[in-house]
DNA sequence: CCTATAAATTATCAGTAATTAATTTTTATC
DNA sequence: GATAAAAATTAATTACTGATAATTTATAGG
């Protein structure tokens, strides 16, 4: 494994396990959540002893962070990439599938999301995703106004933002509905039948919304 | 205040102070979390010191369950009621906006209702909710098929409940929103206006689901 | 191989949270 | 007004959590 290739870097040791503390801490954070969640239980999943997550994060609330901005922000690239090549209808009823499957990816991230959002107000976590939120939406409707596809009333922002709301309801909330989901029939929302009726589900829906 | 009427019950002083502690267990728990909130918190509150609260529960999941009991139930009646009387596709296309204002009269209903659903599966919270959904879901397909509105889709159970989720995500994902909202718009979303917005996007999407 | 550094472990600490026990005060009922 | 019970307060306990300090071990690079 010699580090020839500046595309192929070589982890040391300590980055291995930098990674696998963020690995264990995000799967911890999004089923305990942050409180529910200790240290010990991080550092047990990532194999080493809780005082050594101080030689790789600052403490818990950092560990916290830089979670999220692993999660958060690849997604943020992706749909704003997508957004910023958007050019017809399609490519906004489009949107809530794109998401689907980049949280399918990443499963995580939904639960991750919801409570960051819910969270303390003055928390880094939550700041994080409104301005996440904020950037997407102006990036959103910038182009989607260039479109003629919004409706008379969508051209007010409160309508338009409550449609985003339910967009944003709509594609992560489904990812944290399995168990309500077993309730009323079985399987795994995650297999592919249920996901391609998700995305069947999101595109009539979006498409109510968006033409009136 | 004398106790002439039986449909007039004067409480006690001690039933007096347990429905304070419900009451403000009820706000933190919805706004914290179950993890996120203490004893001295819920009992600072309702203005008793914090071992008071154990004359009343009998520990801090008890209190929990009884809030979830008293947020939960009321909601389940009406909902029940309501589907019980459903005779017309108009019965269904109002549900959400019934669970809107069923919301809006309580809407840390929503926040209760999500920590419980993505709780410790094992916990009575999650089983509760669980519980509600799973007869709700029933009654709901019960009247729902004998109206003939469901689509050829429909009839699978696995795409009708995927329908339901949807629709609560929508509903109950409103209420979560309000800082999402404020990232993009000016105001409340609980003020008639933008419930008035909601219920109307409601009624478009709950029509383009059920009528395929 | 050597060595400085990084990273791990072990030990410990301070504060907190849920809970129990003891005591005091208040309430409800006769 | 008297009294038993309920409910409140005060005091204390136990276990846990995030974090720090000291020591040991492993790693990385020359």
């Amino acid at each position: 494994m010699p580090n020839s290739t500046p595309t192929t870097v070589k982890k040391t040791k300590g980055q291995q396990t930098a990674i696998r503390i963020m690995d264990a801490a995000e799967d911890l954070f999004s089923s305990h959540g942050y409180e529910g969640t200790t240290l010990r239980q991080i550092a047990s999943k990532a194999q080493i002893q809780e005082p050594g997550l101080y030689n790789h994060f600052s403490g818990k609330r950092a560990l916290y962070e830089a979670v999220l901005h692993r999660a958060l922000n690849p997604m943020a690239e992706a749909l704003g990439a997508h957004l910023g090549q958007a050019s017809g209808l399609r490519d906004y009823t489009d949107l809530p599938s794109i998401m689907t499957d980049l949280l399918l990816d990443h499963p995580q991230i939904s639960a991750l999301f919801q409570q960051a959002m819910q969270g303390e107000s003055d928390s880094l976590g939550n700041q994080l995703v409104r301005n996440w939120l904020e950037r997407l939406f102006k990036d959103g409707v910038m182009s989607l106004s260039g479109t003629g596809s919004l409706g008379e009333g969508e051209q007010d922002p409160s309508a338009l933002a409550i449609s985003v709301i339910a967009m944003f309801n709509l594609t992560t909330g489904y990812f944290l509905s399995q168990r309500a989901f077993e309730t009323m029939a079985e399987g795994d929302l995650q297999s592919p039948e249920n996901i391609a009726r998700q995305k069947r589900l999101l595109h009539r829906v979006m498409r109510a919304m968006l033409i009136s």
